[in-house]
RNA sequence: GCUCCCUUCGUCUAGUGGUUAGGACGCUGGCCUCUCACGUCGGUAACAGGGGUUCAAAUCCCCUAGGGAGCGCCA
């Protein structure tokens, strides 16, 4: 048997974290298998369902390297389909038209309530044979006995009681079909061997197996997938900060971290923590996905993303990171080769935002010095130590204006005056990144060049003048 | 209320009757060092509770508690 599985989300948002870890799953077990991966579109609410959420998700997908094999499929494209096959449900007794009004339906569930019952319809229109001319929706006949068995991939065996539940509505009034009958028709007519889908869909399960059964189908192997929380335990929603795939590219993620991160929630090898695509292809299996809901910690998927951007292609982080330095107003063209600066700091920033933002003063000079950092190197006991370096570093050759010469030179500039590094590069540092962190004090000097690092000590010599006026 | 699901360090997890309960993130101490970061060595911290079964239980069974989902003419 081939494997089919498929993601089927609703178009009435982004695609969120949740989906895109299901949609992983689905993907990493078709993969796997060698098998098909559908993708499906779930817009059967004419309402919510809008063009920009089915560009967003397609967009989140494609930018997390997800691709499909089939799809993507549009459930409104398919509605006569969905129609034949509630007329003929309906002419073989296995669905029924009913005209309950809205308020019956209020009433009858209020009194269930009232008496600690399961709210259900009561099937008072199972025998009443509604004329298919008046306004109507279809109800399926749900089987009054028996039970269904689900044995979840993941779960493992869950017993429902039929007498649990109730008919449900398959076609609506205005002649929609709904959810629970498009799914079961699609996943039939598409071969979906493997259902993989979020556990909230858990309780629909029997019903989706009844109606299958009833169109004389078996029904598709099912693996339920536990709901990813926010930091605090409660349902992932806005306030957790991110939960859309786009928003976590914006903020400066790299998709092999997100992906990465995800696939660890709830899967496991062994202590291993770092995987790639096709490594998580290779290992991973749905049977081994953990049954409890876990929350998602940003923390972790920092240290994931630092690690990714520390390790992958100097180039390709470049070219990553050029539109965040274009938001804080730098060319990266005008100056350092972006690559260059890459190398430099790819081990010290843990998404391309901060990597930006910690780069900037190769680019551009800054307002402002680091309140502390200046109080601490900027200071008239350092004005020795600049300006020797200052003198050192006039008399090199622009050729010699590299990493390796510029270290020696401030080495030889220590030496002379009896001081250790530190009492040399912390101020230069300051004077020059505006900062008392940064790459060695070499590398850093290459990167902003002769004329910036120049100009640079000479405004921090000013500076420290202006506190002895100033004091 | 009813039905279904879940429960190992703060978080993600390993563990399938016998382990000093392992790893990772975080936090934290040391080393490296011109700063920061990286790297590296160490520390912190968990089997929800109670009953069984067993020579032996995080692992099997039952109960309780806590959490979640569903009970739509939403998906």
């Amino acid at each position: 048997m081939t494997v089919r599985t498929r993601f089927a989300p609703s178009p009435t948002g982004y695609l969120h974290v949740g989906g895109a870890r299901t949609a992983l799953f689905s993907y990493l077990f078709a993969r796997k298998h060698g098998g098909v991966f559908v993708l499906r579109i779930e817009d059967t609410d004419l309402e919510r369902s809008t063009a920009a959420s089915v560009n967003a998700i397609l967009e989140g997908m494609a930018w997390l390297g997800l691709s499909w094999d089939e799809g993507p499929f549009f459930q409104t494209e398919r509605f006569d389909r969905y129609n034949a096959v509630i007329d003929e449900l309906i002419g073989k007794g296995l669905a029924y038209r009913c005209d309950c009004p809205k308020e019956r339906i209020d009433t009858l569930r209020e009194g269930q309530m009232a008496r600690k019952e399961k709210p259900r319809y009561d099937g008072h229109c199972r025998h009443r044979d509604i004329p298919a001319d008046r306004p109507h929706a279809v109800r399926f006949r749900n089987p009054d006995e028996g039970v269904v068995v689900v044995d979840d991939l993941i779960r493992g065996r869950i017993v429902f009681n039929n007498d649990e539940l109730d008919d449900l509505v398959i076609r609506r009034t205005d002649g929609s079909p709904t959810y629970n009958l498009s799914v079961v028709v699609d996943d039939m007519d598409m071969g979906i061997s493997h259902v993989i889908r979020g556990d909230d869909h858990i309780n629909n399960t029997p019903r989706q197996i009844n109606i299958l059964r009833a169109l004389g189908q078996e029904p598709p192997r099912y693996a339920h997938v536990p709901m990813i929380l926010g930091d605090d335990g409660a349902r992932l929603s806005k306030r957790h900060g991110a939960v859309s795939v786009i928003a976590y590219r914006d903020e400066g993620y790299l998709p092999e971290a997100l992906l990465n991160y995800l696939v660890r929630l709830g899967w496991s090898h062994g202590d291993r923590e770092i995987f790639s695509l096709d490594e998580m292809v290779e290992l991973f299996d749905i049977d081994q996905v953990n049954k409890a809901a876990s929350s998602f910690n940003t923390d972790k998927l920092l240290w994931l993303n630092q690690h990714y951007i520390q390790h992958a292609d100097p180039q390709r982080i470049a070219h990553l990171l050029s539109p965040h330095m274009g938001r804080l107003g730098i060319d990266p063209s005008q100056g350092a080769d972006l690559k260059d600066v890459v190398v430099a700091q790819q081990a010290r920033a843990k998404t391309l935002v901060e990597l930006a933002q910690i780069s900037a003063f190769v680019y551009q000079d800054f307002d402002t010095y680091d309140e502390a950092a200046a109080r601490k190197h900027l200071t008239a006991a350092a004005a020795p130590a600049l300006g020797r370096a200052r003198e050192a570093l006039e008399l090199l050759a622009l050729e010699d204006w590299d990493a390796d010469t510029l270290e020696r030179t401030l080495e030889q500039v220590a030496l002379g005056l009896g001081e250790k590094m530190g009492k040399v590069a912390q101020p230069l540092r300051v004077a020059v990144v505006g900062r008392a962190a940064s790459p060695g004090i070499g590398v850093t000097l290459e990167l902003v060049g002769k004329e910036a690092t120049l100009r640079r000590i000479g405004r921090a010599l000013g500076h420290i003048a202006g506190l002895g006026a100033a004091g």
